[in-house]
DNA sequence: CAGTTCACGATTGTTAACAATTTATGTCAA
DNA sequence: TTGACATAAATTGTTAACAATCGTGAACTG
């Protein structure tokens, strides 16, 4: 009976996009600067908050239904971690990373992600691989069902998680940061529809750390890795929603 | 002729721990929440800010000579760094870092400077190189000078700049955090004095990196963290200086 | 018609006063 | 003296008004 989630959604009217959340009922109590952050956060991941998209105070301020202090402070946050770009007296802008940043970020999850996985398939956890493969069901139920949406962020998600399961409170809140970039990377570079899904690939370095097959485990999610980063077109960004191009239509 | 350095320094006044800043000349421009963050995370490195201790929001409003606003969002931004822990209606304390979170930021360091160290020596970048072994100098006369503070510091800047060699600025970022939180335990859990200096490991690892040694370099690395971690007694946290012992005396 | 200027509206940045909470102080009774 | 309780002071959280800046578009000029 899981059905009044209050998401951060986005919808276009008139040519805008608009983000919205408890529409239907206000029932949840005062959103804190956490919350603010943590929709945000959920909306870049599932790419349903363009790069380059304004996110104006008053906006906002409405959408949680709270003081212009909460939502100023929340950007803050977001924009120390590279979600969103904070210009002075001109507002906060979804994050639009350039090559440059692209490659940090993809060098970042190089440089953590293998070990991680490494040392996770050497001292693996039961109950904690036990939620891997649970979220991999996630996976693969909202692949079934054509969710787009659901299975961009839960293919990301997994990655958080693989952290999670590290039992790193440290490591964890890096990944989250890196996962969330990585979406609007995708999203900025990516080709087509391709951007989405890495198939089974999950699964196989799930099994790999299950059989605490190290090695295997490190190489797959290299490869894992690079498959993603190989479905981007670096020199060729896609044009930001910021000027005519997405008002006036692709004519 | 640098003289006038402003620093954030800590001295003790009847029995409490001031923090000042522009004593002699203000002739810096509006400290920004960036100038605040970065006065903290020195003072945090340098181990002049003991664990616990309160930063209130007059006494840095007074002392950067900023509004309350600002000294706000620098702390929230610290915070959010796991720097100092903000407690809702009570104020702003120094981290005061438990055992968890000691290990996680250990075990993150473990993770990530080895294969950072590991590729910096596989495709090292002369000039790069050349910024690193300038450093090293900086912390020979430091020590020869026995200039406690500058040491402590130069020696955890050493590991910044390891990642700031990389090129990458993501993990530059992190490898600040998490050096300054490594500040924080080390003061806290080091025994004794012997929490200072890792002597001259950090020529050592340099020289790998220079040879092009890459396994080398990494296994320096390695024993390095190793080194600094088997000078801290995990389960002998020292009293932070919260209650009466530190006003008391060590009598 | 192109380009510039100016004024207005909209949005963000800052300040200051107010509200809420915690901490310290002082009083009184057991 | 100790403890509880009430009051006052100090500190943080919040709000609202004000100031500053930027973007836009109309009016004006060449």
């Amino acid at each position: 009976m899981i059905m009044k989630r209050a998401v951060l959604k986005g919808s276009d009217v008139n040519g805008e996009t608009q983000v919205k959340a408890y529409s239907e009922n206000e029932n949840s109590a005062d959103p804190t600067e956490k919350t603010i952050v943590d929709r945000i956060y959920r909306a870049v991941m599932e790419q349903r908050l363009a790069p380059n998209t304004k996110l104006s105070e008053a906006r906002l301020c409405e959408t949680f239904g709270v003081g212009r202090m909460r939502v100023r402070r929340a950007l803050l946050l977001l924009s120390s971690q590279g979600i969103i770009d904070l210009q002075s007296n001109r507002g906060a802008y979804v994050a639009c990373p350039d090559k440059s940043e692209a490659r940090d970020v993809f060098d970042a999850r190089m440089l953590i992600e293998p070990p991680l996985v490494k040392q996770l398939a050497q001292k693996s956890d039961g109950t904690s691989l036990r939620i891997l493969s649970d979220h991999i069901a996630l996976e693969d139920a909202a692949r079934a069902r054509h969710e787009r949406t659901e299975m961009i962020r839960l293919s990301g998600e997994f990655h958080v998680k693989l952290a999670q399961a590290g039992g790193n409170s440290v490591i964890s809140r890096m990944m989250r940061e890196l996962v969330t970039r990585t979406s609007l990377i995708v999203g900025l570079f990516g080709s087509s529809d391709t951007a989405s899904c890495p198939d089974d690939e999950h699964t196989k370095i799930l099994n790999a750390i299950h059989a605490g097959d190290a090695r295997r485990a490190e190489k797959l999610l290299i490869a894992h890795l690079n498959h993603i980063q190989s479905g981007l077109d670096m020199d060729a960004r896609k044009q930001p929603p910021d000027d005519l191009a997405s008002i006036l239509g692709p004519d």
